[in-house]
DNA sequence: TCTGGGGTCCTGTCTCCA
DNA sequence: TCTGTGGAGACAGGACCC
């Protein structure tokens, strides 16, 4: 679901030759918006939203749904104003997972060397494939025709020398698409695009870069580097420079290890009352522990992030005494975190928990001396209970709904079946 | 227009300590 | 004992990605 900015005139045949594009990235097209059709077969040439309730923004567009203005990202209200006869479905995150788990599966035919970078799209390097199935480009072509014959979805291929191109290749081969970028047209094919779409160009750089009067890679590239340094920073200025030219290193690794594990919430209506806060911070506690077990993991900080209602955000984080995987922790962290923050009247409109410094729970982790066994006990128990029945099969006392709330929850998961 | 959620990385500032 | 300095680590915030 890239975002990049496209360029019409790297829309084009760039040459024949794959020697030495062994890097492939597959990219599904309006992955969300694809599996829905599968679904709904009868909404098939109707703009179509997925994502974008209330406060929400939209998750993919169909390509019906994008003629009239609409793209991912954008603010629900907008997209409805624009589109105002879009169907909009609310998101199926599970049923997503589940086509993308069969999008992978015949990735891993080919390679194992495959790194899954997002639930629609990963980088395959097939050098070790090639004797066997022949040359990229064919591999390519196998990939996108065996995901549509058994997932029913279309993916675009980008076949490069390296991730960075690779992956600009598959955005300008949408829709259902496929682009070589042969090794000698590396650079005249990053060239021809706008700097956006630069790994690492987003609006603030790019308008940064606007103000100095570099709208394209080329310009970038012929940039003196000492006077990117000035404008990006060091490190930003040196990568982009690198990627201005085509040097990327960096190769497909399907080895990956999760840093920080978090969770954030939006609420519906802003809340001022810190005790219902601080319930939210014990659910997320609940929830980012449970994750951080199921990894066998334990996390050294604990940070918050805070929303107010005028879009003001702050964060704030501290380093645990012992690293932990139990929620009491990160709750007990975070609760006093919470309470170093003042809250506007206007209230908060979001609060999100983050446990950071994830470590190995095999090697050097001491559990705190105050620690009480029978909490971990408790919670690792939890844990089975939640597997059997899903994750609201237990819950703290204070997370338990009351009988109006019980009331409001059932309403919502009606009409969040809806179709409007 | 009015802005989700999950995650990574970088930079600037502050504090502590040798 | 006081002062200056530089490195390391913690923290806060921002930008970016999908």
């Amino acid at each position: 679901m890239s975002r990049s900015p496209r360029s019409a005139a790297a829309r084009r045949s760039w040459g024949e030759d794959d020697s030495g594009c062994t890097v492939l990235h597959v990219d599904m097209d309006a992955f969300f918006v694809s599996v829905e059709l599968l679904d709904h077969p009868e909404l098939r040439g109707r703009p179509v939203i997925v994502g974008g309730q209330r406060r929400g923004v939209v998750a993919a567009a169909s390509y019906e749904a994008r003629e009239f203005g609409v793209h991912s990202a954008m603010p629900a209200t907008r997209a409805r104003a624009l589109c105002p006869q879009a169907v909009v479905l609310p998101g199926r995150h599970d049923r997503y997972r589940e086509v993308s788990r069969e999008v992978m599966a015949v990735l891993a035919e080919v390679t194992p060397e495959l790194e899954q970078v997002s639930i629609d799209e990963a980088f395959l390097d097939v050098a070790g494939a090639i004797r066997r199935m022949g040359s990229p480009t064919a591999i390519a072509r196998w990939i996108r025709r065996e995901v549509r014959r058994r997932t029913g979805v279309p993916a675009s291929v980008g076949v490069a020398g390296s991730k960075h191109v690779a992956k600009l290749a598959s955005t300008h081969a949408k829709p259902d698409g496929l682009l070589l970028v042969p090794l000698e047209a590396t650079v005249p094919f990053l060239h021809a695009l706008p700097v956006g779409a630069l790994w690492g160009v987003g609006e603030k750089s790019g308008e940064i870069l606007d103000r100095h009067g570099i709208e394209t890679v080329e310009q970038l590239a012929h940039t003196p580097l000492p006077q990117l340094h000035r404008i990006l920073g060091v490190a930003a200025g040196q990568r982009l420079h690198e990627l201005a030219w085509g040097h990327d290193e960096r190769k497909v690794s399907a080895a990956h290890t999760e840093k920080s594990v978090g969770t954030e919430s939006t609420f519906g209506e802003d809340i001022t009352d810190r005790r219902a806060l601080e319930r939210v911070l014990l659910r997320q506690a609940h929830e980012c522990a449970a994750r951080l077990r199921a990894g066998r993991v334990f996390a050294g900080r604990v940070a918050i992030k805070v929303r107010h209602a005028d879009f003001t955000t702050l964060s704030r984080s501290h380093t645990l005494p012992a690293p932990t995987d139990l929620a009491q922790d990160l709750y007990a962290a975070g609760r006093d975190l919470l309470a170093g923050v003042e809250i506007p009247a206007a209230g908060v409109r979001l609060l999100g928990l983050r446990a950071e410094r994830l470590a190995d729970g095999g090697v050097g982790i001491q559990p705190a001396l105050d620690e009480d066994p029978h909490r971990a006990q408790a919670e690792r128990a939890m844990d089975g209970v939640r597997a059997r029945f899903g994750s609201r099969g237990v819950l703290p006392a204070t997370l338990l709904p009351t009988g109006d709330q019980r009331h409001r929850r059932s309403t919502t998961a009606t009409n969040r079946g809806d179709i409007s």
